[in-house]
DNA sequence: GATCCACGGGAATACACGGATG
DNA sequence: CATCCGTGTATTCCCGTGGATC
């Protein structure tokens, strides 16, 4: 046997050694092609944008329903397959045998949690329409909302803008966003999602639909889990019984069931094992704090931001006791060129969002106002190795 | 030169405590 | 006893500046 032939066979040994096979399969903030077990809420969303396929626009609508029930899964996927009918621009080629259908708005598909000022608000509108990419700076927003309207100006068929993430917390608040919709053309018909039941006042005013997502059932979120696993892990590696438990214990809610998951895969495979334990399970459990902020919020942070999570999740619990040394201890890393002002004020503002949590500290009271420690509401595992993988 | 927005930095305010005051 | 006040921290708030990009 030649050298490369032995070498290739340890490669394979050592691949179905492996646990995990795709950590994007695993992710929570992975969406996929086709999400599990929510065909009724695509046939909703379908009626309701029933319109398009006859080249008309859908009135406004907003879509709701609580934190892991799958609507920006939906959404993101059906707005996915949607971009793919033909539009005034890029028309299919006509086969003589079928019938030509009309051709159907745009679609476009902006996360508030990324997109969050008005500027790139407005851009991300218009780098949906246009092939060429808009400046990101240089430009006034007032140009970009000029440049939308010349490029809708000529549009028949308008375009339909899915809104997601439209939530207080996210930071972009209702009556604002209400005053973006109003600076686009009149051949816009959007969609929002949030959470918030019933819908801001603010936008309810000028929607005339609302589909509303339940959480999961119990069996369907162990399909999911189960689909999951099946793409992410090694085969056989995820028992049914603990599938079943992972989603008893998330009472519906995908986003924490599949960030058990993840830290179970996580764990065991540190331990170098190929099958998940009860333990695995337990540890992973337990370490997802319930409720939790999602981690596509956690990872739509700016960058350096996301850095000084890096480095909280590495300190001990011994250098999280109070703010200040907390920030004393992230802003020495040699990998963090932040000043100590601005690392504090970062954990201030994330504890203010809800992505960390400041505890007050009790026992010894020293002189003045006690501090308090930072806590996650985030699995810190999970965050930690979704960032070291480059997302 | 125009523009966006991330950073830095510091002022203003809140809080806890204990001692002073009425 | 209830309230006020001073001190020392913690926390919040605000805005000017400058880097990066076009």
């Amino acid at each position: 046997m030649d050298l490369d032939a032995r070498i290739r066979r340890r490669q394979r040994r050592n691949g179905d050694r492996r646990l995990v096979r795709n950590y994007e399969s695993l992710s929570p903030v992975a969406h996929v092609e086709e999400p599990t077990g929510r065909g009724p809420t695509f046939e909703r969303l379908l009626d309701h944008l029933d319109p398009v396929f006859d080249g008309n626009l859908p009135p406004n609508a907003y879509v709701h329903g609580p934190a892991g029930s799958g609507k920006s899964a939906v959404v993101t996927a059906l707005f996915a397959h949607l971009r793919r009918l033909p539009t005034e621009t890029r028309s299919v080629i006509q086969t003589s045998t079928r019938a030509t259908s009309p051709p159907s708005p745009a679609f476009a598909y902006l996360d508030l949690r990324t997109t969050t000022s008005e500027f790139a608000f407005y851009r991300g509108v218009l780098g949906a329409l246009t092939e060429e990419s808009v400046p990101e700076h240089g430009i006034s927003t007032d140009e970009v909302r000029r440049r939308l309207h010349a490029r809708l100006g000529g549009s028949r068929t308008g375009v339909v803008i899915a809104v997601d993430h439209v939530d207080t917390a996210e930071g972009v608040d209702p009556g604002e966003l209400r005053d973006r919709f109003a600076g686009l053309p009149s051949n816009v018909s959007w969609l929002a999602v949030g959470r918030e039941d019933p819908e801001p006042a603010e936008l309810a005013a000028y929607t005339a639909t609302s589909v509303r997502v339940g959480r999961y059932p119990r069996q369907t979120l162990v399909d999911v889990v189960m689909a999951r696993a099946s793409t992410g892990l090694a085969p056989q590696a995820l028992g049914h019984d603990l599938a079943r438990r992972v989603a008893d214990w998330a009472d519906g809610d995908a986003h924490d069931a599949l960030a058990a998951l993840f830290a179970a895969a996580d764990r065991a495979e540190r331990d170098g094992r190929t099958r998940l334990a009860d333990r695995d399970v337990a540890a992973a459990i337990d370490e997802v704090p319930r409720p939790s902020v999602s981690l596509g919020r956690v990872l739509a942070l700016p960058p350096n931001e996301q850095l000084v999570l890096r480095e909280l999740v590495d300190l001990d619990a011994s250098e999280r006791t109070s703010v200040t040394e907390t920030t004393d201890a992230i802003s020495a890393s040699p990998a963090v060129d932040l000043s100590a002002g601005t690392v504090k004020r970062y954990l201030y503002e994330m504890a203010e969002t809800g992505v960390v949590e400041r505890v007050r500290s009790e026992g010894e009271t020293g002189r003045g106002r006690p501090p308090s420690r930072i806590e996650f509401r985030f699995p810190p595992t999970v965050f930690r190795r979704l960032y070291d993988l480059g997302r």
